[in-house]
DNA sequence: ATGGTAGCACGGCTA
């Protein structure tokens, strides 16, 4: 079971993108974000065709998270508390038994603005919320864009990110306390240092692989148990014939079917 | 070198 997930940066400009992975990679399970389009905009044919369900909690403009399975979806939730303000940045759905928490955080401009005070209070909010979900379903995954690289080896460059957003002691207070309340960094050990998901579109960033790894998968520990591989899938992030890619590469995680077997 | 590029939507914001 293959499990990916990827900030399109907009899904109309991104389009060509999703459907030719859709069609090479044919992950079971999608999950989306920024999406840059409202709900009823969203092209869900596109998923629906190749065998998708798809739920969808979209947003004009910014923001917007969606996840496509080919193993159905149950309970799905959009949205999880006031401090969202109407900003549509998480969904969240059950799929084959497992619970996907599909998140897209707050980036925080810079340490000083206001931005970045709201991503450290949506983040609290959110580990106000998540014990709840680890109680409902012991098997469960918060993923998406994080927006925070944890560890130097996380980043091309610690020292000119250091107080910086994404790479903030405040925002790693955050992270630690996800790990507290169980989860577990699951692409970690599958990953080499300098597997990053995302590099700026600008300073010729890709070019000179300067990125950072902070879209993540953190799973239960019956989630992290079943994970058998993660990889970031970089030939994504290369722009392919007109189509411009998208500044992050998927993330794609593999677990086992049945958490006895292995 | 406080720049640079992309997307949305058509000026300026967000990332």
């Amino acid at each position: 079971m293959r499990i990916v997930t990827w900030n399109v940066n907009s899904l109309k400009a991104r389009q060509p993108f999703v459907e030719a992975y859709l069609d090479e990679q044919s992950p079971d399970v999608l999950c989306l974000q920024e999406l840059k389009l409202q709900t009823d905009k969203v092209p869900t044919e596109i998923f629906e065709a190749r065998g998708y369900d798809v739920a969808v909690h979209g947003q004009k403009q910014w923001n917007g998270v969606l996840i496509a399975s080919k193993l159905g979806l149950q309970d799905v939730l959009c949205g999880f508390n006031d401090i969202e303000q109407g900003q549509s940045r998480l969904i969240a759905a059950t799929v084959g038994g497992i619970r996907l928490v599909n998140v897209y955080c707050p980036q925080g401009q810079s340490a000083q603005s206001d931005k970045f005070a709201y991503k450290l209070r949506f983040y609290d909010e959110l580990l106000r919320w998540l014990p709840g979900e680890l109680q409902a379903n012991s098997t469960t995954a918060l993923l998406g864009d994080l927006n925070i690289a944890r560890e130097a080896r996380d980043i091309f460059d610690e020292r000119r990110f250091a107080g910086q957003p994404s790479y903030h002691p405040k925002e790693h207070e955050r992270w630690d306390a996800l790990l507290d309340l169980g989860l577990v960094d699951v692409c970690k050990p599958w990953l080499a240092p300098g597997s990053y998901t995302f590099w700026d579109y600008r300073g010729g960033s890709w070019q000179r692989d300067l990125g950072m790894r902070i879209d993540h998968v953190l799973g239960s520990a019956n989630f992290a148990a079943r994970c058998r591989d993660a990889r970031v899938v970089r030939q994504w992030r290369k722009d392919r014939d007109a189509d411009k890619a998208s500044d992050h590469a998927p993330l794609e995680i593999t677990l086992s079917t049945n958490e006895l077997k292995g």
